[in-house]
DNA sequence: CAGCCTTTGAAGACA
DNA sequence: TGTCTTCAAAGGCTG
């Protein structure tokens, strides 16, 4: 543990060297991205809706056609998988454009035609839900027409948040709405920065520009926010703990956010370099980064987005805490753990990802439901350009290396068990797994479980395959499902070993199975011909790469460095077989 | 009301 | 070193 941390942060620091090397060149590199940024106008809000959902039929087909392009490309891709594996951010950046032109291009028509960073521009900008809000479900269009902010993850006492009643509330805001507070006054801004659409423009200052040093403190500080993760907002000194500025729009639960480590990080930007209409929305959604401190969060923490209130429920206790705490009697310590604040995972790209677009999925499309808008949100990841996808790679490589700095001593480990064990069943023995999925696979007329079609519903218009089909049928998932991921399951990198490997239950990748290969029979029996003629091409595939998204697979370059080889190859060999075996059926 | 579902990615744990 | 597990968000659903 102790190591982890220290690793971390040197993890931080070295893996962040490694990839914050390439993180921060990557900012340059992507501000080469032109087209990346353009997003601003476009209207946003509402245009890329209509285009996605306009496209969301086409995006079926897109998928289907790109799979089997690139199943027939694949001979040649495969040689590297690496290339094809997700790459680090960096090397994303560093690769440019053309890599993704031709292979993507197609794809990203269909998803995101519209802006070159669907997500981005408004991700990062509006979305009031951002991820360490927790909740900040965004109603449908909020987050496109809201910075997206992030914070931290702590979850702060109810108390702790507070409301902001100068910004008004944005409509959309979900109930739910996660308090994020915000602690530092700060910096408020640098999360908004980050995500700004400058963050990703050419124009983006590029991580040389983050000023080392403080300008009005002239305190060096962390890496510039723009730099860091918007989620995690550096916490000036100490500030206390403020309260979460999306207040206003949290609930008043626990929220997440992000503690400061004890040492404190530095003021960060005071205002850098705002625009105006940053400012506003900093003002007006966070104001608690002006706001006090919260009384209920450490002293020393910082509310950072990424904590959560220590409500938490109290397991074993981490043991890595502070070293402070870990002097101090079991009961002490116990008492002080559950004071602390749950620090939260950074999110990563595709969770990023997922928070800009849910509200846009979900105002596209009726459905509510998280695991289909998951499934969608999947697919459509998938189907991103690789620089798209780089996008988010980048902002999550800053988000942890944000993480890293604001809680240096904070291991995932230290989250381990918080949320209840749900998938240990799910390790049942692989053979348990397969025999499940045999039987699943057998008993494909009776679906036992929800099939991810199940999520989908018909008639939403989204792009999810079910909906394109109208009716999932049996099946199948959605083609999104069934295609993009048709292990989306199995895909996992647990999974991916294994063929249908176990996700989570045995039971659901059985159905995964089952819904892949009733996605199959479905889609053949399927009027649609048209789509459909795809199918073949996606059965016959080798999944190997069919696991992956199209994009994915003609997509190295934008990927986190981080993939491992277990993800990226077990998806390739597991699939086959669950594809093949799925298609026979 | 806690947990599940679902997605991908990151990181920890384990062999 | 490689594989596997857990957690991150999120909101409806389930027992």
């Amino acid at each position: 543990m102790p190591q982890l941390g220290g690793g971390r942060g040197g993890g931080a620091g070295g893996g962040g060297g490694g990839s914050g090397a390439g993180a921060t060149s990557g900012g340059d590199d992507l501000g080469a991205n032109d087209e990346l940024i353009p997003f601003q106008d476009e209207g946003g809000e509402e245009q890329e809706p209509s285009s996605d959902s306009a496209s969301a039929q086409r995006d079926l087909d897109e998928v289907k056609s790109s799979l089997v392009n690139e199943s027939e490309n694949q001979s040649s891709s495969s040689d590297s998988e690496a290339e094809r594996r997700p790459q680090p951010a960096r090397d994303a950046f560093q690769k440019p454009r053309d890599y993704f032109a031709e292979v993507r291009r197609p794809q990203d028509g269909a998803f995101f035609k519209g802006p070159a960073y669907p997500g981005y521009p408004f991700l990062m900008i509006p979305d009031l839900s951002s991820p360490y809000l927790s909740n900040g479900p965004l109603s449908p269009g909020g987050a496109r027409t809201y910075l997206q902010m992030k914070w931290p993850l702590l979850d702060v006492p109810s108390s702790a948040t507070v409301k902001d009643t100068r910004s008004p509330s944005p409509a959309h805001l979900s109930n739910k709405v996660p308090v994020v507070q915000h602690p530092h006054h700060m910096h408020p801004l640098t999360p908004l920065i980050t995500y700004s659409n400058d963050h990703f423009s050419p124009a983006s200052p590029p991580t040389h520009l983050s000023p080392e040093i403080d300008p009005k403190t002239g305190i060096p500080r962390p890496p510039h926010p723009s730099e860091l993760s918007p989620y995690y907002p550096l916490s000036p000194g100490a500030v206390g703990q403020i309260p979460h500025p999306l207040g206003w729009l949290v609930p008043q639960q626990g929220q997440p956010m992000y503690s400061l480590p004890p040492g404190g990080f530095r003021h960060p930007y005071p205002a850098l370099a705002m625009n105006a209409s940053m400012s506003s929305l900093v003002s007006s959604r966070f104001p608690h980064m002006v706001a006090p401190a919260h009384p209920g969060l450490p002293t020393s923490g910082i509310p950072h987005p990424a904590i959560v209130s220590p409500i938490v429920k109290q397991e074993p206790a981490p043991p890595s805490l502070s070293p402070a705490v870990s002097a101090k009697s079991p009961v002490t310590v116990k008492k002080e753990e559950e004071k602390k604040p749950h620090v939260k995972k950074p999110l990563n790209a595709f969770m990023l990802y997922m928070k800009e677009m849910r509200a846009k999925v979900v105002a596209e499309c009726t459905l509510k439901e998280s695991a289909a808008i998951n499934q969608i949100l999947g697919r459509k990841w998938h189907n991103l350009s690789r620089e798209e996808q780089a996008k988010y790679y980048e902002l999550a490589r800053k988000e942890r290396q944000l993480h890293a700095q604001l809680y240096p001593t904070w291991s995932a480990r230290d989250n381990y068990g918080k949320k209840k064990k749900r998938k240990r069943e799910k390790q049942l023995s692989q053979t348990q797994s397969q025999q499940q999925i045999q039987e699943a696979e057998g008993a494909l007329a009776s679906k036992s479980k929800k099939p991810c079609i199940q999520y989908l519903p018909p008639e939403k218009p989204c792009d999810s395959p079910a909906s394109s089909h109208g009716s999932t049928l049996d099946s199948p998932a959605t083609p999104s499902a069934a295609l993009a991921s048709p292990a989306a399951p199995a895909a996992t990198h647990s999974e991916q070993a294994q063929p249908l490997s176990l996700t989570t239950k045995p039971e659901a990748r059985a159905q995964l199975a089952l819904h892949s290969a009733a996605f199959l029979s479905a889609k053949a029996a399927a009027s649609n011909s048209s789509q459909m003629g795809s199918q073949p091409p996606l059965l016959s595939r080798p999944l190997p790469l069919g696991s992956m998204p199209a994009a994915l697979l003609t997509s190295p370059p934008t990927f986190p460095a981080t993939l491992h080889a277990h993800q990226a190859l077990p998806v390739l060999q597991a699939q086959p077989l669950s594809l093949v075996t799925k298609s026979a059926h």
